[in-house]
DNA sequence: GAGCTTATTTGACAAATATCAAAGGAAATT
DNA sequence: AATTTCCTTTGATATTTGTCAAATAAGCTC
């Protein structure tokens, strides 16, 4: 729990009273590498902070698995979509490996919302901060090669590239993982 | 600016206290087609909620022009990555069309997330269907052909087809201008 | 409405990436 | 250690999309 409010206070100074009150939602888990944290068409009532473990977010597209999102400790994991309209969507959520997570359910939150006007506002920070980091992951995207997304993920991300299956991690940049493969072939070999 | 009262009123009911209060910050500009709202390599200062007109968010890379974000009436536009992390970024802001916006400038807005909880939650909500609408975007581009992109925004914006020219259109995208008359030449074809 | 500018379409060709198939490796399980 | 399963690499080929160049078409301005 002290890393989820390590984490937090990067975000906002909450009042001990605040503090307090969050702290009793939190809900721990511990729970092993497979497990399905959301299954796809339930929504997302959890976001989970990290803060041991990997998690990714993945849905099927054409019986393809695309994974959609890779969160690392010390971040939060959820179904964005489903966890804020409040309706199921596509997404999965997996453990990757085994990991120590905190649980915030959304009617808890929202309680805290209402009454708490500081922790309003870290909803609202945490939101724009993911707001933030998915604009950025899709302009890494947006008319870049094979190459250049994996590159742009080894600079700013290397270490999901040495946890995560290079499929993930493909499709995660939106290429076939034989294509994956071959850039890394060429990586190698320029290194040598 | 009853336009912007009514859009927020679809996220949060405020005080009238605090409306009066937001009304107050807004500031209005009415200005021509073609008008710079937001030049690359400075910060963003306002989001602007787009009464009437049409805005497009755009950047180069690698020397192309690259359309980021297109924002019709009753929406909002900004260099979201700048706004919120108070930094300059690569995106510029221009109107398509001859507009009237309402903006709100980044200082005055802090001041009433601070002051009024009912404030702070209004700009949760906004940012938080930002982040759902960014997600859906970027799902509709992730291992998707050129088509089914056309096809998707065919269904869900309809009206930017016919209101922005096809290069702007083909980039944001995330394919060749050529690229989208071909599929839009077999489109004419197939309704024949 | 002639002339200029900008936007769109079309064609030929090149490049990047996907697909399909199979072979190697690595890791977990018995 | 052997077996099974999962992950990664490699090769051959097909498809999609991009690039470059030129021709039309559509909008604006004088």
């Amino acid at each position: 729990m002290t890393d989820f409010f390590q984490t937090l206070n990067q975000f906002v100074r909450l009042t001990p009273e605040s503090e307090a009150a969050l702290s009793a939602i939190l809900k721990p888990f511990s729970l092993p590498r497979g497990y399905l944290l959301l299954k796809e068409d339930t929504t997302c009532n959890y976001i989970y902070y990290i803060e041991k473990g990997l998690t990714r977010t993945f849905y099927y597209k054409d019986g393809k698995d695309v994974t959609d999102w890779i969160s690392l400790e010390k971040t939060f994991a959820c179904s964005v979509v489903s966890y804020i309209t409040r309706r199921p969507d596509i997404r999965n959520i997996e453990l990757l490996e085994d990991s120590v997570l905190w649980g915030i359910h959304y009617n808890d939150i929202e309680q805290l919302y209402q009454k708490y006007h500081d922790i309003e506002r870290f909803g609202r920070l945490v939101v724009s901060d993911g707001l933030v980091k998915l604009q950025q992951r899709f302009d890494d995207l947006h008319f870049a090669t094979a190459a250049e997304r994996y590159n742009k993920l080894l600079d700013t991300n290397p270490s999901v590239i040495q946890r995560v299956p290079l499929g993930m991690i493909a499709s995660f940049l939106g290429i076939t993982q034989e294509t994956l493969s071959r850039i890394r072939a060429q990586h190698t070999r320029r290194k040598e």
